[in-house]
Parts: C-alpha cells; structure tokens; sequence
DNA sequence: ACCTGAACACCGTTCAAGT
DNA sequence: ACCTGAACACCGTTCAAGT
C-alpha cells in the first residue's frame, strides 16, 4: 500500500540477531516468536509491535533488537512451514504428472500463505521487492522450488513456455488476497482453476489478444 | 476500517460536499483536484495530504471538509476516465464477439487504473470492502457494466459458467499490482492472456481433476 | 458557508541509560 | 551482551477560531 517502503533502506551491517549467544536472549526470542504467532493469529499480520512486545513480557527495543522489521518476525514465526513447503516441492518434483504437481504444491503454498489474515499481502509484497529481510529469503526459496517445478512441467509441454515463475505464484497470491477479502472461501479453488486452466499449454498459437498500444496517463 | 454506512445504499442522504455552493470552495475544490492529479502522477496513489493542500494553496483542512477520504480524493481525480470506461463497456456490449469485447473492456478498464503509481492498490482495496466512498461507488458501477459483459459471454458459451464478475475484474487488478511492482511492462499482456484463456468455457467441463495420465498431444 | 492551521492522536523506530 | 521505555518522528484527522 505504501510508496515509501523499503527504499531508503541501506543494507543491514549485519544478517542481525542470528540466534543470540546468552541465555535469557534466546528466551526473550522464544517469547516474541510465540506471542507474534498468537497475535498475527487474532488481529491478523499487521497486529501492534508494541503489542507482541506486551504479550510477550519484553521491551518494545528488545523486539526491535531481534527483529529489524516487522517482516523479519513473520518470517520467523512461519519458518517451520516454510521449510516444510519448500521440502514438499522437492518432493512433488520426482512424482509423475508435472503440471499437476505443479498445481497441487501452488495450492499448498497458497495454504501455507493463509495462516494469517494479511499474510497474504505482506508475503507479497515482499515478493515484489527484495527488502533485505528473512522474509524475502523465504521468497526466494519459494521461487527457486516453484522453477523447478514449473520448468518440469513446462518441458513436458503441459505448461505454456512463456509463464513465469513469480508472476504464477504472485497471481496464486492474489487469488487468495481475493477469496480473504470478499470473504469468500470458495473462491480460491475456483480461481486457482482459472489460473491452471490458463497456464495449460495449448497447441493452439496466438490468441487473438486485443493488442492496442498503452497510451500515457488517463 | 471502522463502521461503514454502505449499508443499505439508497439515494445517499447527502453525498458528501456535492458541489459547494460557494464560488471560492468551488475554486477551491478545482484546485485540490489539479493538485492532487499532479501529486498522484509524481508520487504515486499514496501522495501526502498535506502536500496536495499546499499545492493547491489550501489548508488542509479544506481537503478534509470536500474530501472525507483518500479515497473519494483519487475517486473525483479520475472521474472523467471513469465515466469514459463505462460508457465504453456499454458500447461494447452491442458489438459482436461478446468473449473477446469482455477481454477488451477488461484491458481498457486495467489502462485506466494505471493511470498512478499505487492506484491499482487502492481500487482493489475499494472493491473488496465498500467503504461507502465515492471510489466505491465508481467500483459499483465497473461491476454493473462487466457483468453484463460477462452474463453476455457466459450466455453465448464463451465463457465459463462459473465465472465472478468481481472476481475477474479483481484478478485483472492483480495482474497491473504485479506487473507495476515488478516493473515489468509485458507481464499485464501476458497475466491477462492467462487469465483469459483459463476463463473460456472448454466443451469438456466436468467438475473432475483434469487427471489423464494417457497420451497427451493428438 | 467556508477556511485555517495548531493541536491532537496514533503508530513505528531509535537511543541513552541501565543491568 | 542485552534490555528498557521515554523520546522522537511522521502522518493523518479534528476542531475552535476566524472571515
């Protein structure tokens, strides 16, 4: 929604609070992690800092301290089921029936992406540009499994030649910041059809698109 | 956000500074409108308030009393183009090939919402919760002018049945969000050919999974 | 009837002081 | 090495006073 997000950005010194060395650290970690995962679970993924910091019993500093920004701490708190998915594509790799084990892992990212209400939004933002953070790490990771799988698919000539992995899983996105908003939970399958449906390969060439030029403004 | 009125739209009690009266409040709200196309176009959708006002020469709290809302701002700055739009859908719909004049309207209608930075964002956000805004009205009735497009494509067989008019205009809007932040120019083109291939109604439409693990290709 | 802008409110972020 | 929370900064919004 913002213009102004991550642009004046400089690079981090350091890939920050990498695991803490002293004891209460960690614990205060521990506490942030579970107290974000139970926030983002009942206010959504744009719940108060302050709040988690609240919940969790520390100083709004020390959440800051281990978490620069608030998609640091998202991605955090989905690490499990982000190494998960990403294992899942693996997998789903050496299965027969490439544009379908294409589908079927889109579909549980897009799960995996519904977690909490928001999370959809913010993941996809941090798609679209890489804002240093763990987050778009998870991004990327999502993205070289989800090419693996599209590019499988797209030499078994089941997928058109001219999809792009981002674009692909950015629109999976969007059908499910679609079906979170209308607050239509039917909506998701139905699009993700659409979206497969339209993915397929089809020996017929060149569709006859409305190709007029994109004027300037208005 | 908060509590929306969009309730039971009737005849609006009184829509919100409809027109001053005044001579100076109407120079006035011509002024905030030249201002706020020219900050749009320069910063994007989400442009400071407070520096449309004092473009325009205004305080701010004079935006406020003619302009509620962001929203109803970007909505009055685009009103022509809107207007422009669903005349042409009209238009549109007495002219043969009701699946291809859908997929033209719809292509019209994402160059229209790409007039700023960011306003494909805010329109999306506009469509989803009616927040009794005057973006929402315009919203209102690009739904009312697609769906008959769509109703027209869906009764010649064109296009599939299960199909969403908001659903379609929504993931149109996503395809422009993708392809502004990942400042690719050909990813609209590309997205909306996908997403009109996977909306034309196929012969063979059984609710199944498209599983057929037989020789594929002629 | 309309305008003004200081005041208010609500975040997110930093940093000096403390353990 | 790490924690704390007041202070700071940045917007958006309101409203008492003014014309």
């Amino acid at each position: 929604v913002e213009e102004t997000s991550g642009f004046m950005k400089t690079t981090s010194p350091a890939p920050r609070a990498a695991r803490p060395r002293r004891a209460d650290a960690r614990r205060n970690v521990e506490l942030l992690v579970a107290a974000a995962d139970a926030e983002f679970t009942e206010r959504g993924a744009g719940a108060s800092l302050e709040d988690i910091a609240r919940r969790a019993g520390v100083g709004i500093g020390t959440l800051y301290r281990h978490f620069p920004t608030r998609d640091d701490l998202i991605a955090r708190v989905l690490d499990e089921s982000t190494a998960a998915i990403v294992e899942r594509g693996r997998a789903l790799l050496t299965e027969p029936g490439p544009g379908a084990q294409l589908a079927r892992w889109i579909a549980e990212l897009v799960e995996h992406v519904t977690a909490y209400r928001g999370l959809t939004a913010a993941v996809a933002a941090a798609y679209v540009d890489d804002n240093g953070t763990r987050l778009s790490a998870s991004c990327d990771a999502f993205t070289a499994v989800g090419a693996a799988l599209l590019a499988r698919a797209q030499a078994a000539g089941e997928i058109r030649a001219d999809a792009d992995v981002k674009e692909v899983i950015l629109t999976a996105h969007s059908a499910a910041w679609i079906a979170e908003r209308t607050r239509d939970p039917t909506a998701v399958d139905r699009l993700l059809r659409i979206l497969f449906d339209g993915l397929r390969a089809t020996a017929a060439a060149p569709a006859r698109a409305p190709r007029r030029p994109r004027s300037r403004r208005r």
